[in-house]
DNA sequence: GCGTGTGATGGGACTCGGTGCCATCACTTA
DNA sequence: TAAGTGATGGCACCGAGTCCCATCACACGC
């Protein structure tokens, strides 16, 4: 029996991840889930509020994380270095053995619209951390809403990039540049440039 | 009886309008919203395709209305003039009637993260619209969507000050003050400055 | 070794969101 | 007057999510 063997919310994330998968988020119902990690319906809900939460494993933790490297940061850091800072906090989310798994997940998460309004939704909140952590820093409100706003655009650019199947580049190499264009990005618009490729 | 009146989506809109406002949005049933406006659950999810949806109304048509002005904006027209113009697209929609319907609109989505996620993903189909018709401009990838996530939270930002209860002051002013503040933020951001109240 | 407590699990009943199908009705046109 | 069309009602059905209680494994005190 299954019943007590240790784990089961890893368990239920991969059984999770592999039927989706296979059949599709919409074909795979929840008791199937819970059947296929030794479980019940009821066990699952016990671990996921949602059916969508078990996609998205440890990922809330990362609004934590950034908010605590932003005031970590030295008092005189600017804020382009703040957002450099949270980035590279995420790093240790993304070692090589777990890039198979973010390739599936995003696969998806990129196919069902329910699942990206859940992704939404923690970019968001991930957003407001950030302007948060830096308005606590005396950034004015604007820009600390905007600077998360392309901090967590860099963030999320970076992680796709990072998922690609094949990708074999480091996540805090493509974070960084993703961070440095976007800042070029924000040059270009705050110059009010039209610029052509 | 009330079958075959006109304009059954709208009685379905208000009755939903309204019975959130009065018990919230999870105590409120789909039966009890049609039940409101003299017509049946068939019917309610022959207008909308979710319980979500009802409180959205015709926001939908933002993303094609911002692509619209963005394509008719001058060949010569910067990016920044291109995000006034889309701003100023959503100005039919902005019109003193209908200011205390958003403003209870406000209310109930802010109160119910359901509704939140539904109104982030329409944001981002509004935000990838606008950076394709950037794009199509010939303005480089980066830019494109900084400059549409700039133009988005300009968009919700004015939104939100427009249908603040006891507002007067017209939506196309206070998004163009919304505008220009964020790109006075891009500006500092691009020079790495730290800003301080 | 034997109760006792605790926390995780199983299981079933229930509500509600959402889908599908078919009958029904009002209105239009031939 | 008859046929056709589009919107609606009504019903059965499935899956998500909630609630409550019984059950089990394990740790602890005696």
């Amino acid at each position: 029996m299954a019943r007590w063997e240790p784990n089961a919310r890893e368990r239920l994330e991969r059984a999770a991840l592999t039927l989706f998968a296979e059949r599709g988020y919409d074909a795979t119902t929840v008791p199937e889930i819970a059947d296929r990690a030794g479980l019940t319906k009821s066990t699952f809900f016990r671990h996921f509020a949602d059916k969508r939460e078990v996609v998205f494993g440890k990922q809330d933790m990362l609004a934590d994380r950034f908010s605590d490297a932003i005031r970590a940061a030295a008092p005189s850091a600017t804020v382009g270095a703040c957002l450099a800072a949270a980035l590279e906090s995420a790093a240790p989310g993304f070692t090589p053995d777990r890039h198979d798994l973010a390739v599936q997940r995003r696969a998806v998460i990129a196919a069902h619209s329910e699942l990206q309004e859940r992704e939404l939704l923690k970019g968001a909140r991930l957003s407001s951390a950030v302007a948060d952590a830096l308005q606590a820093r005396g950034v004015d409100d604007t820009t600390a809403q905007l600077a998360a706003a392309l901090g967590v655009l860099a963030f999320s650019t970076a992680f796709v990039r990072w998922a690609t199947p094949g990708n074999q580049q480091p996540y805090t190499e493509i974070a960084h540049a993703a961070l440095n264009d976007l800042r070029a990005a924000a040059a270009a618009l705050a110059a009010d440039t039209v610029i052509r490729a």
